[in-house]
RNA sequence: UCCCCGGUAGCUCAGCUGGUUAGAGCGGGUGACUGUUAAUCACUAGGUCGUUGGUUCGAAUCCGACCCGGGGAGCCA
């Protein structure tokens, strides 16, 4: 009798008629006077739960079969056999029913076979993995993962763990989590009366990384083709369906690269991780769709068969200013796209995802470069219907003179980057990327409305519960 | 951080212009029935109405404070 998934027992890939056990969690229990009960198991290894039909000719009918509930733990042996009632090809006909784990008191067991509201299930954040949407989001974002590094390492792309724990600001901008072993009820103090970190564990101030791109461009700069993916934290107070305070992101970096061959990275990146999710995941996705998000599938091959559309950003001004549209906020060369800015150029204007290139200087970061006349860097954002921007990247600042100049303006400490303008000095050569947040982007393919709702444990401000 | 909305049974909610013992569906228990599919039917148990002050003869219902959750905005990925 050989332990079996259950997605190999429904898939075919176990003979009929032969024996097995599956080892799971039940979902319901029907009892049937016809002498035998039908359970619903699930164990994660797919959306479909097995049907095991338990004939009360066994010893522990009565005596445990016929008390199991939602959530408890069975291990059931017999044969897999054609299934006599509709709604599965395959069923177990039992032959020994165990029960490796009882519910506790099951009137208050949280996980009922009913719709739970996702405020709800937060709460219980630990048993949220055993409903439906939980383990649709778990085998699909495991199938994303996948699919980007697969993607990487068939374009020949190494992966590099830049560090978590990191004593640069690699924005300039936005709120850090300090990383601290001092004693805060007795601070060592400077001369100013200041926390002395040069106590502290790393002989300087430290914080957690919110992003991997600028270690990850050392690398860039001696194995051409690199991608950092990985978790960020930001500490910024933001309490939206889109922000998360410990996040992944994605960040592919390419030597000898410039805006165009990003734009084109990003295209087929995109289309390669959604193709392929759609193909692994065929039973969640068509999950979402039917109970999340309708258009979840569609979207998807929609991007996947569509042209992206390439615009200046100046363009896209001038067709939004044009556009006889009516924006809450007014569009005007220099101010950044709101939402409702992006949504309009890629779900009626283009109705395709669009790239916007060449953004002002003044609303982008200090690495990414300046383009000719200095008005505009070679930044590039994503934009695809329904979401918005999915992708934001540029073209990196290269010349030692100019990120030198413009560190200084943004006020960054020139030593603490030292190493940063080493490699401008060194070989320096063109070079881009681009960041992509996981969860967005599974967001986007699930059609889940919630960022808390698609990470395992979501930490967001004031909650750091399980 | 700002602006809205909400917190009533294990869950989803109704009740809220103040007035006898606070309701429903699902889930739990018991029974009936059935190769059933979130089965169906009957009966049943289960609630200090977020916390805390106040107004009142009387508060789930009105007012204040606080806590928690959600949506939107900003920030961004």
């Amino acid at each position: 009798m050989s332990v079996a998934t259950i997605h190999q027992a429904l898939s075919g890939q176990i003979a009929e008629n032969s024996n097995v056990t599956v080892q799971g969690w039940v979902r319901t229990r029907r009892d049937s006077k016809a002498g035998f009960s039908f359970l619903h198991v699930n164990d994660g290894s797919c959306f479909d739960n097995i049907q095991v039909v338990a004939p009360a000719d066994l010893g522990n009918y009565e005596s445990e079969v016929r008390k199991l509930t939602s959530g408890c733990a069975v291990r059931c042996s017999g044969q897999l056999v054609a299934s006599r009632g509709r709604g599965q090809a395959f069923e177990i006909q039992a032959e020994s029913v165990e029960v490796a784990g009882w519910v506790e008191d099951p009137d208050h067991y949280p996980i009922q076979p009913k719709k739970h509201s996702f405020e709800f299930l937060r709460q219980v954040a630990h048993l949220r993995p055993r409903t439906n949407t939980f383990g649709a989001m778990t085998r699909v974002r495991h199938a994303t993962a996948r699919a980007i590094h697969e993607y990487f390492d068939q374009e020949g792309y190494y992966w590099v763990n830049t560090p978590i724990i990191t004593a640069s600001d690699a924005e300039g901008a936005g709120q850090l989590f300090r990383v601290s072993t001092l004693d805060m009820m007795n601070l060592p103090r400077d001369e100013a009366g200041r926390p002395d970190f040069s106590k502290d564990f790393f002989g300087k101030e430290t914080f957690l990384t919110v992003s991997g791109q600028l270690n990850v461009e050392a690398f860039c700069l001696a194995l051409s083709k690199v991608y950092t993916f990985g978790p960020t934290f930001r500490a910024e107070n933001s309490n939206t369906a889109r922000h998360l305070a410990e996040f992944w992101m994605v960040e592919p970096e390419v030597a000898f690269a410039d805006l165009d061959d990003l734009a084109t990275l990003a295209e087929s990146f995109l289309k390669f991780v959604f193709e392929r999710v759609l193909e692994t995941r065929a039973d969640d996705m068509a999950f979402f769709a039917g109970q999340i998000e309708p258009s979840a599938i569609d979207r998807l091959r929609q991007v996947v068969e569509s042209d992206f559309v390439r615009m200046d950003y100046a363009e896209a001004i001038k067709i939004l200013k044009n556009c006889g549209q009516d924006f809450e906020f007014k569009v005007d060369w220099g101010v950044d796209l709101q939402t409702e800015h992006e949504r309009f150029l890629t779900e009626k204007h283009c109705r395709a995802p669009v790239v916007v290139m060449n953004y002002p200087t003044e609303i982008k970061a200090f690495y990414m470069r300046l383009n000719d006349g200095g008005e505009t860097v070679a930044a590039l954002d994503v934009l695809a219907p329904g979401i918005g921007e999915i992708i934001g990247g540029s073209q990196r600042e290269e010349r030692l003179d100019v990120l030198t100049r413009r560190m200084t303006e943004h006020d960054l400490d020139l030593d603490t980057y030292g190493w940063f303008l080493d490699l401008r000095r060194y070989g320096t050569v063109p070079h881009a990327g681009f960041g992509l947040g996981f969860e967005r982007l599974l967001n986007y393919i699930t059609g889940m409305a919630n960022i808390r709702d698609v990470i395992p444990y979501p930490r967001t401000p004031g909650n750091a519960a399980f």
